[in-house]
DNA sequence: GCGCTAATTCGTACGTTTGCGACATACAAA
DNA sequence: TTTGTATGTCGCAAACGTACGAATTAGCGC
């Protein structure tokens, strides 16, 4: 995080952290992978997408990290799933702010 | 955009490109601002946020060229204002992706 | 134990974003 | 026309993100 957006509400800079999440198509991706339930293992969501295995282990971690997924191992491979209290909490945020800014007040401009 | 990107269905680059504009927090504050109509002037905005003039401007820009908002010249200010439609169908774009995610099919994992 | 496979971390290269001071533009009023 | 004020652009530096090969960790079967 730069220094800079320290001084921002914490509230905001929450909801820029998940958005910055969601600001890589691989990322959204994996999720629309798990929420389709075909896979779960590591390595299978790994040969879905255009990266190398190491590159997708790190979005996974980065997504993991942030608690949108969950991860646990079995045996060889690693499980991986959506949190879906989690994205409950997301959809939330997102609502809160669509809210403000579809109204139906003219802006003066 | 990295060259990695573009391997990506267009769908997942769009929406990745929106969450991107909504992954700092000064850009979410200055959506927030617009939303609740206290002013539209591109100098007031500056100064509500702990940043300079030149890079809220910058970030005024970034969300301008990507529609999210407008801004008319007044005289010798800029007005700006959020972009309703827009806002809709970025909303529908969330909404479409939070649908999936929240579901009640246990996972395997 | 040994080899095999899956997953992750490490180190590094490269591109992108952020932030700002200084400069440029544009309008308004004196 | 000159002066002042509001905006926006340029160029740079620092921080951050993305991607991958190589090295590492960890479990399974023999």
């Amino acid at each position: 995080m730069h220094a800079k957006t320290a001084e921002f509400p914490a509230e905001l800079q929450e909801l820029a952290q998940v958005a910055k999440l969601l600001s890589h198509p691989a990322r959204i991706a994996i999720i629309k992978l798990l929420a389709s339930q075909k896979t779960c293992i590591s390595g299978d969501i790994a040969n879905e997408l255009p990266l190398s295995r190491a590159t997708v282990c790190q979005h996974l971690q980065e997504l993991k990290n942030a608690g949108l997924i969950k991860g646990e191992i079995s045996g060889l491979n690693v499980n991986y799933c959506l949190n879906t209290e989690k994205w409950r909490a997301i959809k939330g945020q997102f609502e809160a702010l669509f809210a403000l800014t579809i109204h139906d007040i003219n802006c003066n401009c």
